[in-house]
DNA sequence: CGATTCCTTGACTAAGTTCAAACGGAGTGG
DNA sequence: CCACTCCGTTTGAACTTAGTCAAGGAATCG
């Protein structure tokens, strides 16, 4: 692995607190990689053997069933995915794709749980993860069964401008189609939904989204807490 | 706390392989109480000061946004719930209510962290239970942005009747508001869910169901263990 | 019993999907 | 440099699914 990368996954909460011994350890027998977009990299139903990190790129957690497929997280960096299967060795409920040309460090889970076993400030930081995971999860389900599709929508805006760091205009980070797929909705009905919101406080350019009137956007989100803030939990 | 309870919990996969100092240590400074059907345990946003489990009875953690409510899960006895706000020390992100009349041992959060940090196998054990959590949540997310509603009810159906031993016939556990809620949709949808599926291998007779053919209901419900297979992690 | 609560059914409405076609930007090759 | 192609997005129209509202029925419990 790259040393310029070891910086960035020290600071990951799961390896905060660690020993030096320990995550240097895990960083010996861990291998970096790095791969073209949309190539998959695992598959659900497959053994955990790694837990992967994204240091550089981005990565969508997806679920297969019956010729259908549903987005279920996008992994940004930095970031580990997939902890939960590796800490109970069993297979893995999504797969992976990368987005974009992506860097990703596959940690043998093996040496994860070993570590783990021998370390406890790393099994507190794991417990951590998993509990802020569970979470993440609980509020996603919350938004599928008590929002529209639209609210969904305008949650979202609200939500990635303000882990942009509270600005108005932002980019979408991936492709639309992704985007639905993760809102649990199909293109055709984000690209209405969006244009619907136009007047509902917000400016559309293509991929580019303009917030103009927060007040009025976050009305029609209904924007709680309890689902939509993601970062530190309150 | 009743003697004959401690038993059931002890063998609690949390419990399970913590030394026995520890566990009489959190069984002294919880306390059980029953509560009457359909009473509030606690309300989403509150601090999370308990770790519950649920002994006797049955209860429904549920969500509410915006006069909406769904219910997120039903725990049967035995089980903890929201392990992962009282590790983590923040809010609940889900309101719990007794279904039936409920015998509860409510252990402090405080002290479950404490005993934690002191005993390995508890931390494991915590470990364990998130990452089965998590995965919990992530196959309700699956079933949700997959699955139609009459998938799901099909779905239901099949896992129950697996989760009670393989039988072919039971009478629905909760009210059928309630599983409505549950899988996402009104009770009137679950209703004619349930019609519908009554020429697709089913036969009802108010809350009684019994699954006449198997093959046929799996076939409609697209019955996948990396979705439907809570039990033993796969 | 009678009253309440829950469930079912029917008719209607709203939300979201599907299918198909047109649009538009990015990259490629003549 | 322009035309062409590819692919993602948008739009429209028909359709399907699920939700809403309202009424009737069945079971339960004081």
């Amino acid at each position: 692995m790259r040393d310029e990368e070891k910086p960035a996954i020290r600071s990951l909460p799961l390896f905060r607190e660690v020993s030096t011994q320990t995550f240097e350890g895990l960083m010996a027998v861990s291998y970096s990689q790095a791969f073209p977009p949309q190539l998959d990299l695992f598959t659900q139903g497959e053994r955990a053997d790694f837990l992967h990190i994204l240091v550089e790129g981005s990565v969508a957690l997806h679920a297969d069933w019956n010729g259908r497929e549903a987005v279920m997280a996008m992994v940004r960096p930095v970031s580990s995915f997939i902890l939960a299967a590796c800490i109970r060795d069993v297979r893995y409920l999504m797969s992976a794709r990368t987005l974009e040309r992506s860097r990703i460090l596959m940690l043998p889970a093996v040496d994860l749980r070993a570590a783990i076993r021998r370390e406890p400030e790393l099994a507190a930081a794991v417990m951590s993860e998993l509990a802020s995971g569970y979470r993440g999860m609980v509020r996603q389900a919350k938004n599928l069964k008590l929002r529209t599709a639209r609210e969904r929508v305008a949650a979202w805006l609200l939500g990635h401008a303000h882990r942009q760091g509270g600005v108005n205009g932002f980019t979408l980070p991936v492709e639309k189609r992704d985007l639905a797929s993760y809102l649990g909705m199909t293109p055709e009905s984000l690209s209405r939904a969006l244009s619907g919101l136009k007047t509902q406080g917000i400016a559309l350019d293509g991929a580019r989204v303009i917030i103009t009137d927060r007040e009025r956007l976050a009305a029609v989100a209904g924007y709680d807490p309890l689902i939509d803030e993601v970062g530190d939990d309150i």
